[in-house]
RNA sequence: GGGCACUUAGCUCAGCGGUAGAGCGCUUCGUUUACAUCGAAGAUGUCAGGGGUUCAAAUCCCUUAGUGCCCACCA
């Protein structure tokens, strides 16, 4: 053995004969019980970042279920991520100067899809580099045919269910995007902007967008309001900067009395809390902007303007005609904005699927609560009840070309809406006219995100492995992505879709900034990987950092895992040279127990035992850097600076043998966190061809 | 407006009721004999501030301040 441990010698083919003898795939374990993960699907649209090496603790519970003889399965997959990749790959066609109009649907499919197949590869290479024991023989991909048939099947059947509409409701819109939002994918901003105090008839009133005046149809003021009182339910007259216009009075609990004048216009078409006052009153909606973010002809002859000009503008006009009362120009208030581009959300009255969620949080909230569904670490529970008791419509429809197209298509002489589990219905369900127009939107992805557990194990034929074990996953998608697929899980298969969500923390860079492509602080696993090993990288994200906490990348950390393989393969050096017998696989430590009969040897096999069930105790209940700890205290400064030491003075046939086989079951322990060092110097040490990966653990 | 974290050695972070810990860095010494990517010894801290509970608090409770993140239809 060389003096010095060199991962790339030992991790170059190790994975590849694992593969080979299929021993990711649960069937090593016939007999045994399934545990199962499915891999959070990474965006086919991008390399992995440093943050994804994070899977490591799925691989570390999936090896050590395996080891532990349970039909160990861990699924991968990737996402098609809808808007997230339309919108990279749109910006890739900016860059050669092109845009996603110069292309019809299919063409604009077709592109994308080979964009992204070029890119999953790369994305699989780097998962077998870090060691993850994925069955690849069942890997998805969210928009291969079987699993988009499953995903019309559930979207079926929320429309038979009645849980499905097409709301006329507002969305939120990106004008420049092109495309309507759910409520998750908004951002709330804090911005500085003027507030207009307006002459509105008799009133007067705060209001940021005096633009949307065109679009008025009422004023409100608070219910228990006794100074507006008498105005309730009256119809006003109002001087506009287009002439005279009349709106109602009503009252009505949102609006607040100590806010500005305690008087508010009212737009319904524009505006979230106006629309669902509109609904409440019984309020015409004037829609005055259009998609491309443009005041339309009720403008009159502000049309054509984007909506920050027309605010500038009309509020000028305003103060000619002096309909102005005053300006707070330091009014601090948050507004919307695109997760994505940054520009501000436009509330549009757009025709949309919704899914009603009520009654799918419902059992979502009981299956956590009842402890059915248990949340690691526990602090996140409140996150997720917090969701689902608050949880509002879910707008499933997209304007984009990228992802599943909705199965729902209208008739054109009747307008009824016809949905089908995929297939091109024949005519109308109604007026049975051949007539039919395909909605031409596409599914938010997390829609098909959400049934990814199901969705997965019925397309790959393995229904036993549902419901999974495990959900492990980053918390800043609990709500996007993990009580989604328990309330869709639940509502398909009348089963919770895991038993357990264990959430871990972020992994920031070195600065401990979020890492970010537009920042160019992205880090590359592979780099880290060539430069440390896959072993060092793995222990490196496990250690030191409380499980669930964010963590910065940490150089010193690597430095010192690396080391720590180091130390192992030199142990491993000093063991095979005093090793007095050959081709010894080691004794269970039951058998240690009873052969050790020098006291620190038998000191050291309690100690041992001790340690195995430490970690056993950690693993099982995901305190993994407890593990980590654990270990690296043990082996290092037990084992080696106390034991080794103590034993090179003894070494004979007996003593030789309870220090190979104590080390072989310190390899087993290992093994979970690094994966190869530990299989490279097990087959040394062992001279043999088993995989320590299929071993028993030791207990 | 609400919520959740964090504040511990120079730096990065564990610990979460019983005499302050790790990694890196620092000091001294050792080592041809598994490993200088090593070993031994050591220095370094009003555990953010204040109050309380307790025989005992970094650890539990209250409070103040700073930092980060998340939620939220404040016109």
């Amino acid at each position: 053995m060389d003096k010095v441990y060199n991962h790339k010698e030992v991790e170059g083919d190790i994975y590849q004969k694992w593969e080979e003898q299929g021993y990711f795939k649960p069937e090593i374990n016939p007999k045994g019980k399934p545990y199962t993960i499915i891999l959070p699907p990474p965006n086919a649209n991008a390399p992995l970042h440093f943050g994804h090496a994070m899977y490591v603790i799925e691989d570390i519970l999936i090896r050590y279920h395996r080891m532990k003889g349970e039909a160990a399965l861990w699924l991968p997959g990737a996402d098609h991520a809808g808007f997230e990749t339309q919108f990279v790959f749109e910006k890739k066609l900016q860059k050669e100067g092109k845009s996603r109009f110069d292309f019809d649907r299919d063409e604009l499919y077709k592109m994308i899809w080979d964009y992204v197949q070029k890119n999953r590869e790369g994305t699989e290479n780097q998962l077998r580099k870090l060691g993850f024991s994925l069955d690849w023989t069942r890997k998805k991909f969210t928009l291969d045919s079987d699993i988009i048939k499953i995903v019309y099947k559930t979207f079926k059947k929320l429309f038979d269910d009645g849980l499905l509409y097409r709301g006329d409701r507002l969305v939120n819109y990106c004008t420049k995007c092109g495309t309507s939002f759910s409520d998750l994918e908004v951002n709330h901003k804090e911005q500085k902007d003027s507030l207009y105090y307006l002459k509105y008839g008799p009133f007067i009133l705060a209001t940021v967008r005096p633009e949307t005046v065109f679009g008025d149809t009422a004023v409100a003021v608070n219910t228990k309001d006794e100074k507006h009182k008498n105005w309730v339910g009256k119809e006003i007259e109002v001087q506009g900067v287009l002439g005279k216009f009349k709106v109602k009075v009503i009252a009505d609990d949102v609006i607040d009395p100590n806010f500005g004048t305690g008087v508010a216009k009212v737009t319904p078409a524009h505006d979230m809390k106006d629309f669902e006052m509109g609904k409440r009153h019984n309020l015409n909606v004037v829609r005055i902007i259009d998609f491309d973010g443009k005041l339309n002809e009720k403008a009159g002859k502000y049309k054509g303007l984007y909506v920050k000009q027309a605010r500038k503008i009309v509020a000028e006009d305003m103060q000619k005609m002096g309909l102005i009362e005053k300006i707070d120009e330091n009014y601090t208030h948050t507004i919307e904005v695109c997760y994505k581009c940054g520009t501000t959300i436009e509330p549009m009255l757009l025709p949309q699927w919704f899914i009603r969620m009520e009654s799918l949080a419902k059992p979502a909230i009981d299956a956590v609560k009842k402890g059915e569904i248990k949340i690691y670490p526990q602090r996140f529970e409140k996150t997720y009840l917090d969701f689902l008791e608050n949880i509002r419509d879910w707008n499933i429809s997209r304007q984009i070309v990228w992802g599943i197209r909705i199965p729902a298509w209208q008739c054109q002489d009747c307008s009824k809406w016809v949905v089908t589990a995929g297939e091109a219905p024949n005519n109308c369900s109604k007026c049975k006219s051949k007539n039919l127009e395909q909605d031409g939107d596409t599914f938010d992805t997390w829609f098909s995100s959400a049934q990814w557990p199901f969705a997965t194990l019925q397309a790959t034929k393995s229904e036993n492995f549902y419901p999974t074990s495990v959900m492990e996953t980053g918390y800043d998608i609990l709500r996007w992505w993990v009580a989604r697929m328990v309330m869709v899980g639940i509502y398909v298969t009348g089963k919770v879709p895991f038993k357990n969500i264990v959430l871990h923390g972020l992994v920031n860079d070195p600065l401990g900034k979020k890492m970010s492509k537009s920042k160019g602080n992205v880090i590359d696993p592979l780099e880290l990987v060539e430069q440390y090993g896959a072993d060092a990288v793995r222990f490196a994200l496990v250690y030191g950092t409380a499980f669930g906490n964010d963590q910065s990348l940490s150089y010193p950390k690597l430095e010192a895992a690396r080391k720590f393989t180091n130390k192992l393969w030199n142990m491993a050096r000093f063991i095979e040279m005093k090793k007095i017998r050959i081709n010894d696989e080691g004794l269970m430590m039951k058998d240690l127990e009873n052969m050790a009969k020098n006291e620190n040897d038998k000191e050291m096999v309690k100690k041992t035992k001790q340690l195995s069930k430490e970690l056993t105790n950690n693993i099982d209940s995901y305190q993994f850097n407890y593990a980590a700890e654990a270990l690296y205290e043990f082996v290092w400064h037990e084992f080696a600076d106390k034991y080794i030491e103590d034993v090179k003075n003894r070494i004979n046939q007996n003593s030789s043998l309870i220090l190979n086989s104590l080390f072989i079951i310190l390899l087993k322990l290992l093994h979970p966190f690094m994966p190869f060092i530990t299989e490279e110097i097990y087959k040394r040490l062992t001279n043999s061809n088993r995989s320590i990966m299929i071993e028993s653990w030791p207990q």
